[in-house]
DNA sequence: GCCAACGTTGGC
DNA sequence: GCCAACGTTGGC
């Protein structure tokens, strides 16, 4: 496909608690439904999700660090984890598949790296899905020993 | 265990 | 619509 057809894709960052769901998890299931997301910016960066997109994934408290890429595989449907009392909020989740892992990358590495200083990792410490530009992806894979991650 | 950041709730 | 109180997240 010529280059400038190519469609456009996303680049983003999810988290978990590695003793609820770790990256390790995902790497035994391959493929896994990304439920749970109950914060309105968090569910629309879910919605905004396309097939294809590129997904790092962090883990809070213990590790702190990017642990490996993951894939979008299926768009944005309804959570099937929601309570009746929360359906109001329109939750949803997507599928994500396993690409591969990568060496940690902590978070005092990414502080300590100029280049991603604006990453919405810190800027918006609380959110759990998150934007990243293609170049912070293209860094933290390459600080995660992935050259040229795709 | 503490606290900062920040989203949500509810009274007015 | 404002804002105080409260709850949650996540780093330290």
């Amino acid at each position: 496909m010529p280059k400038h057809l190519k469609p456009a894709r996303n680049y983003w960052l999810v988290k978990s608690e590695p003793d609820v769901y770790s990256f390790a998890d995902l790497l035994r299931d391959k493929q896994t439904f990304w439920d749970g997301v109950r914060n309105y910016q968090a569910r629309n960066n879910l919605l905004a999700m396309r097939c294809g997109d590129a997904v790092l994934c962090y883990h809070s408290n213990i590790d702190k660090a990017v642990m490996g890429i993951a894939e979008v595989v299926r768009t944005a449907y309804p959570d099937p984890t929601v309570e009746p009392e929360e359906a109001k909020g329109n939750w949803v989740c997507v599928d994500i598949c396993a690409v591969q892992a990568l060496t940690p990358v902590t978070l005092a590495m990414i502080k300590a790296e100029p280049r991603l200083a604006n990453i919405a990792l810190i800027k918006q410490s609380r959110l759990s899905v998150l934007p990243l530009t293609p170049e912070e992806y293209t860094l933290l894979c390459a600080l995660g020993g992935v050259k040229n991650a795709r």
